[in-house]
DNA sequence: ATAATTAAAGATATTTTTATCCTTAATTGT
DNA sequence: ACAATTAAGGATAAAAATATCTTTAATTAT
């Protein structure tokens, strides 16, 4: 549904935010080990996240560094982590590609995807980063031994 | 939400269809014009529907030729469209990007995923090109006077 | 002060997607 | 047979997404 980086990014939160609920700073290389992510590409996601207006990670340089994310900032809805991606544009626009979806200039699957259209908002939206951190779901593809991603 | 040769995919197979309706065989740049899309793109997505076991869309070459519709293919559901151009995963895959998503295996998005998943894909699978293509809503971005794409 | 550890920032590389062009084959009309 | 029109197929180009590497800055401990 979403471009790499986005699911990166939706994961890299979650797992920040369990290590966050537990006071534990985590760094990058656990980052991407903990959600089966590409190390570098994490990192980029990572700046993303944290720098900005966007401030849904908090990172601090330094050994004992790391990231984290704040009581405050894991309390807004994971929707917050699609529109930091920018890929809103995934669940808002038109199905058929076209531009100005809406009441008044609407395609053949408008009326389709309307309702669709809430429930995908609303499943992002109405559940906060923490309480999809609470969940104990997976965030990684299969159980790695000892992986060798250096 | 897909990709631009998804998009592009179906609204070049709603835009022929149509066309079949009056019995119309249409080529590339009507194709193209119709539907707002650059005509050798189109030209290469028309082939993968045109070609395979896919065999949505027909097309005769030479003078009088073109692209069209059997009245049996316009009976399929437009979700065939989007499985011939290889996109189901955008709909059927996880949403955090991980493999295996099932009951077994879920990730914290499963269980709200799960229903709005099955709404997305009835929007796809319960109607026909046909029906969708009796309903004279635009497939195209906006009323261009004289286009100039050669 | 120095060394070690960490993220930030910038540069580069690779792959995929999107888009275009050119040649060939099929069909039609003259 | 020949010219015109159309799609098919192959080659190439441009742009975007994905991925990696290198250097710099910040922080900590010694
Ligand atoms: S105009 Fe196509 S889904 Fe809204
Ligand atoms: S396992 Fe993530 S949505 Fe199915």
């Amino acid at each position: 549904m979403f471009s790499k980086s986005t699911e990166y990014a939706l994961r890299a939160t979650i797992f920040i935010a369990r290590q966050s609920s537990i006071h534990k700073k985590v760094n990058i290389r656990e980052i991407a080990e903990g959600i089966g992510a590409p190390k570098y590409f994490t990192a980029k996601i990572l700046q993303q996240l944290s720098n900005k207006n966007v401030q849904i990670v908090s990172s601090i340089s330094g050994p004992a560094g790391g990231f984290f994310i704040k009581e405050e900032a894991s309390k807004r809805p994971i929707y917050n982590v699609i529109e930091a991606m920018q890929e809103t544009h995934i669940i808002e626009d038109c199905v058929l590609g076209l531009p100005n979806c809406n009441e008044k200039t609407p395609c053949s699957m408008y009326k389709p995807y309307k309702d669709v259209k809430k429930g995908l908002l609303s499943i992002f939206k109405d559940k906060s980063i923490q309480e999809i951190a609470n969940s104990k779901d997976r965030l990684i593809p299969i159980k790695i031994p000892n992986s060798k991603k250096p």
